[in-house]
DNA sequence: TGATGATGTATTCATTGTCAACATTGTTTA
DNA sequence: TAAACAATGTTGACAATGAATACATCATCA
């Protein structure tokens, strides 16, 4: 018995433990609801035990952050294993998991990409974790150009163009400035294949 | 002499100059530089003369965000008018408008979109000024469909694609999410017309 | 003129990030 | 193995800040 009882003083893992913390309490209301004596509460420690592992607020912020990239990168790694050999098909499967993404954190992306509470520049690793995901883009591209099937040019140009549509659809949609469409796309996710299909298509008409 | 001495007990103005100082503050580090109390010194008010005019910290938040979408919409709007009348040449118009707001006003911009500070929902004119810019792009996107060079469809789902793209060139430009292309568009703003040219004549090779 | 509401002030309180001093424990080393 | 040390956690304190309360000033209008 009693096997809870006595803690050790030790707490083991804090660093991670704190990570997870912060996460979920991220999820439920944003940065501003992140609470760093709370966070200590809800892992039961003092209310300044994280400044043995966070030099300070900004600090824990951007490890989060960082677990955030990292997820996200995983998703689409997973996603596009999935896909079939297709360049457009891989660009949609990418563009859906960001959204599914978006729409299952969003708070997360939200502050992932603010720049507002936290400096990127000053953590390198996070810095890193925020561009893993772009390679996939350009991969991508490169391969839809060898194909045949996407146009000639800076691969890397091209990847960001497509980068950026989905980026800005996907936080459209969580922040609500997507207006519903009657006859147009329905749902998150319908509506992110509609874009990358007009952008692989063209607005102009030939 | 000492006309400016004993100043009056009432302000006068002071909701319009605590929007005008909590804007200028936020230029100078976005919402976590945003203190109450140091705007209420800068404008010569005591700690809590903002409450008179503002219910809590969100409601100013709120304000300067309107304030923002009403200047976003006006430089939108005076851009439109110098833009020949060619869709694509006003689409660019836009696009490069959008570009420079937020490249001049990061902060703001953050602010106005990141739905991280404040909830837009719970402050109606704030809501409504969120969504003036788009009626542009419907209308430009219309104006395109009835000359023939924009394809056919409902064009505010077109437009939400266009706005998506835009949104999202500007807010990773500022976030500096965009790598930096060798050969590919230098600047901001040629990234941006570079980005809006790939959406109108597609990525796809026909 | 004097009542009333709007606007501003002074004071106070709770929350929160941060720091300094101290406690505990695991690890290394003499 | 014992002492020293580094890592980790705790307690208590402080300052900044958002917010609430009670009071002061002033303009307007019946």
């Amino acid at each position: 018995m009693d096997r809870e009882k006595s803690k050790p003083y030790h707490h083991g893992d804090l660093r991670n433990t704190l990570i997870q913390a912060g996460l979920e309490m991220l999820s439920e209301g944003g940065a501003a609801a992140l609470d760093l004596r709370k966070i200590a509460r809800k892992v039961g420690v003092s209310h300044s035990a994280p400044y043995r592992h966070f030099a300070d607020k900004q600090a824990l912020l951007a490890a989060i952050n960082e677990e955030g990239f990292l997820r996200l990168a995983e998703r689409i790694e997973a996603a596009l294993k999935e896909a079939p050999n297709d360049p457009l098909e891989q660009l949609q499967a990418i563009a859906t998991t960001y959204m599914q993404f978006a729409v299952d954190n969003p708070w997360l992306m939200r502050e992932m990409f603010s720049g507002l509470t936290i400096d990127r520049e000053s953590f390198p690793s996070l810095y890193n974790a925020s561009k893993a995901v772009y390679h996939y883009y350009v991969q991508v591209v490169e391969l839809g150009q060898q194909q045949g099937s996407i146009i000639e040019g800076d691969a890397r140009a091209l990847a960001g163009v497509l980068k950026s549509l989905l980026h800005g659809v996907a936080m459209l949609t969580i922040e609500n400035q997507m207006p519903p469409f009657s006859d147009g796309p329905d749902g998150p996710s319908q509506l992110m294949r509609y874009s990358v299909q007009m952008l692989y298509q063209g607005l102009g008409r030939k």
